[in-house]
DNA sequence: TATGAATGAGTATTCATTCAT
DNA sequence: CATGAATGAATACTCATTCAT
């Protein structure tokens, strides 16, 4: 699946957009859409540039479809997956936090983060608004309506800002898978990826919870 | 920083390579370094491409050098006008996101974050391990030492993950202003900017607090 | 002409070919061979480019034998029709004339003209010349034997230069016939097709008929 | 002036998109548009592609502004010459088909006649457009209203189609030139220059003039 | 026969870089 | 210092041609 895939072998007929459409993907998001020579792409997809040009209109046409192909709307997955789900609001929070962390953590998620937010909210300004919506926007959105049910619930402070929580928590592991994950920041900063995640929503959770805030001790 | 630049003939240095350094900036940071030709530079400039040449060595040398002039060794500065704080850790702590938030928030920063991430990353690696290790590893040190200065004092819980938690805040604090304020999600799914920083520092004092957790409601 | 062509394999000479030499001139003289790609052709052939390909060597050769196959040798034709034309030489001559007249007017000839003069003249330098020699070059020979006939007669003055005068009426209604009938010039400047024809006429017999000139009216 | 330039010197700075200019034209008319490549025009002009694109923005670009800086509006120059010509319609005649005559009859001029008719007709319409209205119709309405002055002076005949016999004449010797002086039909059917001249106009002159028609012998 | 897929040499175009003035 | 002009290597894109099926 994401799977940098086996380059040289022979692209099936009839199914060669599509291995082309991963590839392509992958080089772009690896190497950079502008920095990347179109011949590359071919020459990674195991084909040459005259095939590309059978599939596609343009290197722009390229982009396009592999981003539209390799686009997996994870936060409506997520909410299909949730409907199933029964419990307080915290462990709903945590199953979706769970979902989009280990997603995040995919190999080749980071790469996809830096082409999109690096190269393609300046150069095509219109993709990058819709995977605003259907990624960030949406998440924030889901999980802030899961908060609020926790507020309902009496599970969560009265005066907790959902919409602030949810965008912080989301923000904080998206940075965190991209720059740490995948960006190479776990080297110069090592931290275990199990252990950002447990203590990420176990800070998140006491900050959204009842409490008794103790008089300092000073 | 603006240093004159050894040059075979009589360089004036200073001025003009200073306001050129800037514009780069800008220009790159906003429409991409790679897509922008640097003829569109000089224009911007109020100069010519040849003009260019005369202070710089490459496009390369003048990303380089414009990166070196904007960049500003935000934590460091913290650190210093942190020496003169008094007062609990959460103080601190407050403090120095206050700062961060601010920093982050002036026009042109989100596009910096742009460049560096989504471009520098790829084609001058060194140059993002530069600016990851005095941005956010740097900073996550600093938040990290307040925090384990605040469990120390019994001010924070005993079992807060401090690092994880420096990670965290200043991550989501840092996508919150690189999308919401500078790539145009403020206008997609609109939250006042203000409240952001309020309602997000509150959550995370919230999570790091000694409390009693009262039994659920129900 | 249609040849059945000799190919390795069993080649069932005939009809698909000869649609396609048809589509291939019509295609070529109206938006230029060189201006227009194999597989525009094919698609006006109904068919795809590969098909081309079994029957033609090249896009050259393509051309070639569309060139042949609509070339049909005008003034041989003309030359046996008029045999059994009996009567003076004028009547031979408008004979000959409205014939070309005709042929030149149909809907394509200019399109064809402009094909020859335009392309073919450059890119097939040896096709260029039979053209000439078959068509204006024939036709000049042809039309100055008869007026040479008709000098003989005493039916035309004795100083007509008949080779001149057979060039300049075929060039005169040739060029009429392209830009007029055929490439646009009709619109710019209106003028009626069969006026065209009987004024020309007219004036070129005035011009070889025995005359006395009046003395100038002032 | 139409000399077809010496190449390889160094093009004068400034002055270069000039001599580019009748270089380019120079190429494009004799080897066709379509067929030579960028590279060749600038080989030719003693510089290289970089350069053209320099001043032109793309090969079309660069044949538009050859072609309007080759264009002559040749039947306005004549149109003032003419202004100070004194004498009967025929000689005023005469004079504009001489002038025609000897333009269209330079070095050179028999390519640009192919290019235009062959190529810029159906790649660039609009052009061709200009070209047909400033030269050959602008040319018949010259022509035909001193037909229709020898006319009304009583010097040609009061039954002379005026428009048709100036067309005939014009088409005839442009034509004539293309084909004979240009195209190599110089050498198939061999002609001197100058009598194609004079014969044509003796011709078209008893053509218009007023005569007593005698009796044909038979 | 005919097609869809693929090729690769060719071509227009771009753009970082140079340099005489 | 600055510019206009020019360069040429790089790159996107085209299209005649091939070929397995």
């Amino acid at each position: 699946m994401s799977a940098p895939r086996d380059l040289p072998q022979k692209a099936k007929p009839g199914a060669a957009p599509h291995a082309l459409l991963d590839t392509a993907f992958h080089v772009f998001a690896t190497r950079g859409y502008r920095a990347v020579r179109l011949e590359e792409v071919a020459e990674a997809a195991g084909m040459t540039k005259g095939a590309i040009y059978y599939y596609f209109d343009s290197k722009e046409d390229l982009l396009r479809r592999a981003l539209q192909h390799r686009h997996r709307d994870i936060f409506a997955e997520i909410s299909e997956a949730l409907a199933a789900e029964r419990g307080p609001a915290s462990a709903k929070i945590r199953f979706v936090l769970r979902k989009v962390w280990l997603r995040w953590s995919e190999p080749g998620w980071g790469h996809a983060f830096r082409l999109i937010v690096g190269e393609v909210s300046v150069e095509f300004p219109a993709i990058f608004r819709i995977w605003a919506e259907e990624g960030p926007i949406q998440g924030w959105e889901l999980v802030r309506a899961l908060i609020e049910e926790g507020i309902a619930a009496g599970e969560f402070r009265q005066d907790v800002d959902a919409d602030v929580a949810a965008r912080l928590v989301l923000s904080g592991l998206m940075l965190q898978a991209a720059l740490h994950v995948h960006l190479g920041l776990a080297e110069l900063a090592p931290c275990d990826h199990d252990r950002i995640f447990d203590s990420a929503v176990d800070l998140f959770m006491h900050g959204l919870s009842v409490t008794h805030q103790l008089p300092a001790r000073a």
